[in-house]
DNA sequence: GCCAACGTTGGC
DNA sequence: GCCAACGTTGGC
């Protein structure tokens, strides 16, 4: 990691770009998590992500899908607001502020990787064969990553720009 | 836009 | 509690 140790576990989360981006992500320095409505990773959000964990932010639904940059667990898990906002699409109406079914975290932006890692690349690596996304109809939005595969995704992520960069003539 | 793989809902 | 029907995700 850029000037730092790794530590803690690590998270993949998809996100749709033209719904909230990497780039998106880059500007706020700092974003809610929510608009989760699956109960695996309502679990993972709930029982699992940790302040300080690392996660890849990987673009799905656009073309090429890959892994976009990082972000960084910012806090503790909260209800997601938006199961009580009935004019919100996420609104839940078993939801009560009692017993939230829903949950969010906030995350800060990392790191935006300087050329997107597509999926088609991640599959490629026999490093990767066991990574949950490379998985056919691996569904789940946020995924936990082992730390190998974490660091081959970095890894892959440096090797491409500096293929780009040696590239360019002097 | 297609459709396979997943998830959720609801009748029974 | 099963499972068919329906809805959604997301790569291709």
């Amino acid at each position: 990691m850029p000037g730092g140790v790794m530590t803690g576990r690590f998270w993949l989360l998809k996100s749709e770009p033209s719904t909230y981006s990497i780039a998106d992500l880059e500007r706020d320095g700092h974003t809610a998590w929510d608009g989760v409505r699956n109960y695996r990773a309502r679990n993972l959000i709930r029982d699992q992500l940790a302040v300080d964990d690392l996660a890849i932010f990987y673009h799905s639904s656009v073309e090429p899908p890959g892994a976009a940059g990082l972000l960084r667990i910012a806090a503790r898990p909260v209800p997601d607001r938006s199961q009580f906002d009935a004019r919100s699409p996420f609104f839940d109406p078993r939801a009560t502020r009692d017993a939230p079914r829903w949950w969010s975290v906030e995350v800060a932006f990392v790191e935006r990787f300087a050329t997107i890692v597509p999926l088609g690349i991640l599959k490629e690596h026999p490093e990767l064969s066991g990574m949950m996304v490379t998985q056919r109809g691996a569904r789940l939005s946020i995924q936990p990553v082992e730390p190998s595969h974490f660091r081959v995704v970095l890894r892959l992520a440096r090797a491409r720009l500096h293929a780009r960069t040696r590239r360019i003539p002097v």
